[in-house]
RNA sequence: GCCCCUGUAGUGAAAUGGAUAUCACAACAGUCUUCGGAACUGUCGUUCCAGGUUCGAAUCCUGGCGGGGGCACCA
């Protein structure tokens, strides 16, 4: 239809003396403006030296008769735009597309390999709601992929291995803790190392020759309580992930990156690296960045040096057309220095990598650390939310997929790229703009056509004009190519929020059943389910049967 | 000091350079002979400051002020 529009425009344009001006057709945020209005008048007003209401004038009669009855107005309107107004014809056949259950995929990435890595949370502490964040906007992320056809592959990559492992095992060690039992004992020995690691010159030095012989791997008794300790969180994030419905595909550890980039990082000493102080860095000035360690003077490898090391595991283990990696923005200054290095090693390898920063959730009362112990572990607020929807939910099963949605939808409601500052009691509201709105719109919908004895094929009274519903629903497809392109969750479920509040109003505005036009307002139901359950797919947020 | 991000109603957010800047929460006032009230309808209230570009600026440019992040042996 765009394009319609756009070829008889252009076509008109030429003829009034304007042909190389570029307008666009774009949706009005208003839909009583109508469904798609060109702003071409305004657009050529200079080129052609007649005010734009003139010109728009002028083109009015050409779409009019072009669009034929798939246009029920054609109209200027402000400054001089034309806004189309829809047919119910051209609406209702549009809608047809709905009944598939591919409605809203496209084939804009087809078969095309893409990687995304998330979630990335380091064994030896506790998976907090900072990884949550990850882990929810990576799994959309990969979704929308999925969504345009591409053959999507989801990575995890822990960080085993480094002082933070150190610091959990010094600790360990000296609580004289030899068998770990849970995920929270040994973040709190993380959190308890790190504080001796800043106060405590001994401790600092004890932590630093445990660091260094993790890499080497050679003190059993260390390797040994390593292992159980590595074994015991990887286990409770796996117990996270099935509750958060993410499953991936590939696992990368640093202790298995480590090796792989330190050679790859000593290969090109002199070349790509250079010596410094004993330690192996990488001068970014030379591409306007900064310079940054990738080895160390003892001899370490350094996250940089490691995400080097990964870059070519995935490589191996799957090659790809894009390699897409999500983290907390404060990571962009290092994901420039380390793909320009891996640029002058491998350039084909760095260009399909594309880093996706996002906020981090910041709580009210100040940033989030577990080097300080004030964080609030995703277990937690699981656990916290669920006890909330309990109350209104007798089936666990239910209260689980509410509070998921809840919690999922006040990280994806808002672009990814900012902090969202978060505040326990207010950001999970269960009503108004959250995720439980968009649950329970959708299981009132299935409601009504559950309750409807309409038989089959059954056909009813078609209005005059369709419905701001059915208008809002044949969108879907655009946004979700829209959101695909930007990368942008936030896109889709800001359409689905007001897709909900729409089919609300119409729900409180019409009676369905029994009606003479029940027939087709089924129709716009199932409809509107089908397009709300897409939707919530590409979210990963659930779509409960009863709430 | 240098680099990056950011500033929108009381609060949290949205807005490919377009129309009267949307949405939710809060506050206030309403709706029900319920196809499920986690709902619907209405009221109130917003683009940090100063210039500039443009037919048109929350959006782009310059300067200022405020907030956040990064800047060699953490990840």
């Amino acid at each position: 239809m765009e394009d319609r529009i756009k070829e008889i425009v252009q076509k008109e344009l030429a003829k009034l003396g304007a042909p190389d001006v570029s307008f666009a057709v774009e949706w009005p945020a208003d839909l009583s403006h109508g469904d798609y209005a060109v702003n071409a008048a305004m657009a050529a007003s200079k080129a052609l030296g007649k005010n734009p209401r003139e010109i728009a004038e002028a083109l009015v009669p050409a779409i009019a008769e072009g669009l034929g009855e798939d246009a029920s107005s054609v109209e200027i309107a402000g400054p001089g735009f034309i806004n189309i107004t829809l047919s119910e014809r051209a609406v209702s056949a549009r809608l047809n597309d709905a009944r598939e259950e591919s409605w809203g995929r496209n084939l804009d990435q087809d078969a095309k390999r893409v990687m995304v890595e998330y979630t990335d949370p380091n064994p030896f502490k506790e998976m907090h709601i900072g990884h949550l964040m990850s882990n929810v906007v990576g799994e959309s992320v990969a979704r929308l992929n999925e969504y345009s056809g591409a053959n999507v592959m989801r990575a995890n990559f822990q960080g085993d291995v480094g002082p933070h492992v150190a610091k959990a095992l010094w600790a360990l060690h000296e609580k004289g803790i030899t068998d770990p039992e849970s995920a929270k004992e040994i973040g709190d020995a993380y959190t308890h190392g790190s504080q001796a690691y800043d106060n405590s010159p001994k401790a600092k030095l004890e932590i630093d020759i445990i660091n260094t012989a993790i890499y080497e791997g050679e003190n059993a008794e260390l390797m040994e309580l390593w292992r159980k300790g590595r074994d015991v969180s990887l286990s409770a994030f796996e117990d996270l992930y099935r509750i958060l419905g993410t499953k991936f595909e590939y696992y990368f550890f640093e202790s298995e990156t480590a090796a792989e980039g330190t050679r790859i990082v000593r290969e090109h000493v002199g070349t790509v690296f250079t010596e410094s102080d004993g330690a192996i860095i990488y001068e970014g000035e030379k591409k306007g960045l900064h310079t940054l360690v990738f080895i160390t003077s003892r001899g370490t490898p350094t996250y940089e040096a490691k995400d080097i090391g990964l870059a070519f595991a995935k490589e191996e283990v799957w090659p790809s057309d894009v390699s897409i990696i999500l983290t907390a923005a404060e990571q962009i200054g290092h994901f420039k220095v380390m793909l320009a290095a891996l640029e002058d090693i491998a350039p084909a390898l760095a260009h399909k990598t594309i880093h996706v920063p996002h906020g981090f959730l910041r709580l009210t009362t100040g940033k989030m650390s577990s080097r300080e112990g004030n964080v609030i572990p995703a277990a937690t607020l699981i656990h916290d939310v669920v006890v909330n929807t309990l109350t209104r939910n007798e089936d666990p099963l239910v209260a689980g997929q509410v509070a998921l949605g809840a919690i999922k939808y006040s990280i994806l409601k808002q672009s990814a790229g900012s902090d969202i500052v978060f505040d326990f009691d207010k950001s999970l509201s269960l009503e108004g703009d959250s995720g439980p709105y968009l649950q329970y719109a959708l299981v009132r919908a299935r409601s009504i056509v559950e309750k409807s004895e309409l038989a089959a094929g059954a056909t009813s009274e078609v209005p005059a004009n369709p419905y701001v519903l059915q208008r809002l629903i044949t969108r879907f497809p655009e946004v979700i190519r829209k959101a695909q392109t930007l990368r942008a969750p936030h896109v889709v479920a800001q359409y689905l929020t007001q897709l909900a509040g729409e089919w609300n109003s119409f729900y409180a505005n019409e009676r369905i059943i029994g009606e003479p036009d029940e027939a087709y307002k089924l129709g716009i139901a199932n409809a509107f389910i089908r397009t709300m359950e897409n939707g919530l797919w590409v979210l990963g947020i659930p779509a409960p049967e009863r709430m």
